[in-house]
DNA sequence: TAGCTCAAATTGGTGTGCCAATTTGATCGT
DNA sequence: ACGATCAAATTGGCACACCAATTTGAGCTA
């Protein structure tokens, strides 16, 4: 295969670079000389050395060459942007981090927060059929708690692992799934008990509650994995760890 | 900004994905098309579409055209407000949210990992006269713990919060000032505290352990603002909130 | 001798042309 | 009318040539 030809080059430059010891902070041969040396046009190695440079491995300066960053991982730590992670992979992070931003907002959570919470929670009930608006509400609680605690950075990260579940073909299959089922009612309660928590100012309390909501969501993932079709189960498990608090 | 023009182009791409709706799975124009529409050469359009595959959001087919695999996210969230986010609120983020990993990763910590992180607590004690050292080693403790529990995406959260302390220009200022001091002595006993409550895998002592620790950060920064001059004084309060636990 | 100047060499940046794989659709045979 | 075939159009793959920024060092000057 011919094909992706810049890849096969980009591939040997990095064992190129860790069979000659080369030095983080160190100077790469320059284009021509890997040009040559592999038998190819400079273009090729041009595009080699930006897959290296997306790959944060490189850095090129035009005019005077370019310098290892750092050494190129033998298998596998390349992630810049976190890609095919799995559903039970984002749900564990999810529940780790906003039982945690949880706890925070209990402590700093405002009347009128928690007044936009409960009108969240309405309509997220009055619109249990509605698949589209119910997720939306759903969505929109989170995110209104991680906004209580007023920190820019906890939202921005609560948004990220939201955005992320779209970006997922996998959980559009788990979005049809789920569809048919009744557990929105179930999930609107354990929000109902997360809000619960927060208008009492009770960090512990908020934290489990909404350990415990991811965790059925969890076991919901769970169930429909094991009773449906398991094109997708090698997906799930990409790690499971850490019980609950 | 002639330099590196193949990233803006491939940016531009992006934004013009996201702009014109396309779908998943979708057709993208063709280079030459691109080529054209921004006054540049193919080459470059070239260059621009192996930065999208290398990450892959599009995939490249001799003689077919290119195809969108998933939707570009939008980058400027976490680079835009990055800039804006005042150390105390990165440090109140990084309290909340590094001290749920730590509890997370006391229940799932191999000995590997524990090893690993004595040897890099020891590299921070032989190196606490080297600001750098010290400091690298006190950024991969923290990654070497979001990293034992195993998840991609809390070891990728962790990752980006600490990127953001390099970003901000600010935290130039509050390196150079804390480098005169022998806080790190300190922080380097914070953090033999978190490894030990991580060897007793006690998930709530790693919690309270890494509070702590992010909590005595945040006194320093509190004292250096107040007896030094006032010139970021209110750079610094963006949000409080939070207590402990 | 130390330092400055500037031109040549080095190195990456970009544009153009042609090649190869794939797709498309018109044509021919049944 | 249907389908197989194949040639032309489309599209990405690659090489080469030239441009621009940077570095280097020889030679000049103080």
């Amino acid at each position: 295969m011919a094909e992706r030809l810049y890849r096969d080059i980009g591939e040997h430059i990095k064992e190129e670079i860790r069979v000659q010891g080369l030095k983080v902070g160190g100077k790469l041969p320059t284009e021509r000389v890997y040009a040559e040396q592999f038998g190819v046009s400079r273009t090729v190695v041009r595009e080699a050395f930006i897959m290296l440079e997306i790959e944060e491995l490189i850095e090129v300066r035009k005019g005077s060459g370019s310098y290892l960053i750092k050494l190129p991982a033998d298998g596998r730590l390349v992630r810049s942007h976190a890609e095919d992670i799995g559903p039970f992979e984002l749900l564990q992070a999810r529940q780790v981090l906003e039982s945690a931003i949880a706890a925070c907002a209990a402590q700093v959570v405002t009347k009128h927060d928690i007044q936009l919470m409960q009108e969240t929670l309405d309509l997220e009930g009055a619109e249990l059929e509605s698949i589209e608006k119910s997720d939306a509400a759903d969505r929109e609680f989170h995110l209104l708690i991680a906004r209580a605690t007023q920190n820019s950075l906890l939202l921005e990260t609560c948004t990220q692992l939201w955005d992320m579940r779209e970006r997922s073909p996998m959980w559009k299959t788990l979005h049809a799934r789920i569809q048919d089922r009744s557990y929105r009612g179930d999930w609107l309660a354990d929000h109902r008990e997360v809000l619960a928590q927060l208008r009492r100012r009770n960090a512990e309390g908020a934290r489990q509650a909404m350990w415990q909501h991811l965790e059925n969501v969890k076991v919901t993932l769970f169930a429909l994995s094991n009773t449906e079709d398991p094109d997708f189960d090698g997906f799930l498990f990409t790690s499971l760890g850490a019980g609950p608090l």
